[in-house]
DNA sequence: TATTCCGATAGTGAC
DNA sequence: GTCACTATCGGAATGAG
């Protein structure tokens, strides 16, 4: 049933297509989506949008396939993902207040070894409060301490490092995905 | 629920005390008792009644407690159950016939690495049919071939072994049960 | 670290 | 190698025309 593409199918699709209950919001470079399975009370994930020539979907297949291409790209298309992410961050704790009175974190972050194609984006509360949260898995996914979840913060990081250290900042972000 | 320490009960008290739905026969030396949790068509086990003071509850915890005492007594013990569970292996196989018209194997034998107190001698039919039967551990405990399942015969054997060699074949034994 | 189903495995609690 | 309960782990299918 699941299917591990369908990130990349929306990507490569105009955002008017998509229906409501999928597609929260866009802008230029990304889509904001529900995610289908939500660990959280509140779970989205962006994504950078396919702009053939300029963006094809191999090179956002995943984090390492792009960080491992043109690493001023590279960091346009996370830089732009961050901000996207930043702005649905505000969205989701303005409606924590208006919901409930009060806010509480978020994450913003890759997993570091996903099982769907195109580079997707978390942005979650930070109560892994869900129906949907059934495994340990899901749980370590999602938990800053284990390696499996790469904030955006360290992700963008890498960018400010040496050359010859980036290079070994992908790969340890490899390393982390396969704990 | 279980009470690990319930054989070790039954030996210590009169065998008339005991209700026919567990027991099924007794003599001077032993109790013949249905096993509780049958992992064959025929399940039965045969313990050592405890005898104070010549025979006493702690020596009898354990093939390797009763070994590692008076090596006399020792094969005393061991020949007595293995002549009674000879008797029950008989009515086993006359049942057989009787219901179902042919015999098979009866298997006699220790665990080298019993989970309850007081020592205990399987006598069970060679099938394995049982609803009771339900892990790969109970089919480890009773398969000839693994080491867990110490046939009564090999036990006797030991005593004609040379007295250095009998110690190391306790050894060998105590092993057996840690596989 | 897609989900779901199923079966094997592992840990615990019992007194 | 007491049982019974639960949690966890490990594979395989999933779709598709």
């Amino acid at each position: 049933m699941p299917d591990l593409t369908i990130l990349r199918t929306y990507a490569q699709k105009l955002p008017q297509s998509l229906p409501a209950s999928i597609l929260f919001r866009h802008s230029s470079k990304n889509l904001t989506i529900f995610d289908a399975f939500p660990k959280s009370m509140f779970h989205f994930l962006v994504l950078p949008r396919v702009q053939e020539p300029h963006l094809d979907a191999a090179s956002l297949s995943s984090l390492q396939s792009l960080l491992k291409g043109d690493k001023k790209q590279a960091k346009e298309v996370i830089t732009a993902l961050a901000e996207d992410a930043t702005a649905v961050k505000k969205d989701i704790q303005d409606e924590m207040v208006q919901r409930y009175g009060f806010k509480w974190d978020v994450w913003i972050g890759f997993h570091g070894a996903p099982s769907m194609a195109h580079l997707h984006l978390h942005v979650l509360s930070a109560d892994l409060c869900s129906e949907r949260l059934k495994t340990k898995k899901h749980y370590n996914s999602f938990h800053p301490k284990l390696g499996f979840f790469l904030h955006i913060d360290e992700v963008l990081s890498w960018f400010d490092a040496e050359p010859s250290y980036f290079a070994s900042l992908v790969r340890m972000g490899e390393k982390h995905g396969s704990l």
